[in-house]
DNA sequence: ATTTTGTTTTTGATTAGTCAAAATATATAT
DNA sequence: ATATATATTTTGACTAATCAAAAACAAAAT
């Protein structure tokens, strides 16, 4: 029953209240920023989820998903990082320029297709770059990382996700050795300057601004 | 630029001038029941392909595709048989469940994706059903072949297509060892009747009705 | 307590694709 | 040659999703 359109909106209204909510709310103004339309017809699209049931909407603070809004949701993330993992696993494409695939053909792709490719795929927990791939029970991994903008210094870390999907980034990342899987050392960070550098595992030092850093997240290396 | 539903009336004007039509002209009555929908929105559709320089309408008679009209009807043709040998080959999914899965995703899939499922695949020229490729160069091959209503009776043939994409006929020949690669031979064909009589490599016969046994394609055994 | 600023909602239009039903043209049969 | 049946086109209406621009509201600043 759920369009494109409304498969869209809720799966970023999910995204939106992972990062920014504190409350829960996204504002209508991120949701419309981040559909790309204007802010008037996220208004109108979130009133007609309203209706379905899908989201609770308070008018002029923000909409959150209901439970079926979040069902929904998460069965579209579920597609697009699996359907990621496979182009990337499977396919052999660059890791930077499988977000746009994905996000057209999670729009195509049946449960039957989708669990024959999470088996094929040896049912992974986390795409390419590290994001947590939603169960089909709808479970999703909310484990809490540092990032190079916020860990511990001098230790030894391993990548574990890089949040930030714009194919530019994902380019630098991995060309730089920043790539789920690497170890890496934050030698300096210098708030002030809001510059973090990191030692390699090759040796190579690398310097990055905070913003960025900030998408690197990493765990200690046990 | 292609929307869903311009590539489905492309697709569907290509295979049904195959099929039909002798001049080449698809009457808008057959498109309107293969598209499912009413014959005036077909008018309507075709009108606008026709301004878009995709097909040339000849009003009351029928619509055919220009050169435009049919290189985006092949693209189509491609990604649908590409991505069922896909998912029989690779996903091992039933044959006769495929056709929906493809009739979706072939709306979704880019030219890097479909290449690399391509030479993954190893460049078939044929899907499952035995239905060719077209290339990406939009060579479509027209081999003429003879069916069980129309074969020479006695001699030794090996199934080389099954054209009828319902999951009932496509369970049918498959549970009846139909599919292609399979070799039979015509034991009888009784035109009063409208029943053709086959023997199978097991020993086992089968009767068909003329019109399920001209959806069965054979060639002579070399 | 007002004014200003920024966000959200409303209103009126637009596009793509569709249906229902009436009107028209063509082919077929008498 | 005319009536009848069939196919096609036209007309008017509808839905989903969108934009532009005006209006309304809420928060922040004076």
């Amino acid at each position: 029953m759920a369009t494109v359109a409304v498969e869209n909106y809720l799966k970023h209204i999910l995204l939106l209240s992972e990062g920014e909510a504190e409350n829960g709310l996204v504002p209508m103004g991120a949701l419309a920023a981040a559909m790309a339309v204007v802010p008037g017809t996220t208004t109108t699209m979130v009133k007609a989820l309203a209706d379905g049931g899908l989201v609770e909407h308070r008018p002029r603070q923000g909409v959150r998903l209901t439970g079926e809004g979040r069902r929904v949701a998460l069965g579209v993330l579920r597609r697009h990082r699996l359907i990621e993992t496979f182009l990337v696993n499977v396919l052999k494409m660059d890791w930077s320029a499988v977000h746009p695939e994905a996000e057209r053909l999670e729009h195509a792709i049946s449960d039957e297709v989708l669990d024959r490719l999470d088996a094929l795929l040896g049912h992974p927990a986390t795409d390419p770059h590290g994001d947590p791939i939603p169960s089909a029970q709808g479970k999703l991994s909310t484990e809490v990382h540092a990032t190079l903008a916020t860990c511990a210094t001098g230790k030894p870390l391993r990548v574990v996700r890089v949040t930030e999907q714009s194919a530019e980034f994902l380019h630098f990342a991995e060309v730089h050795g920043l790539a789920p899987g690497a170890t890496v050392r934050v030698t300096d960070r210098n708030l002030a300057a809001g510059l973090v550098t990191v030692k390699k595992s090759t040796g190579h030092a690398l310097a990055l601004s905070l913003a960025a850093a900030g998408n690197i997240l990493v765990a200690p290396v046990q």
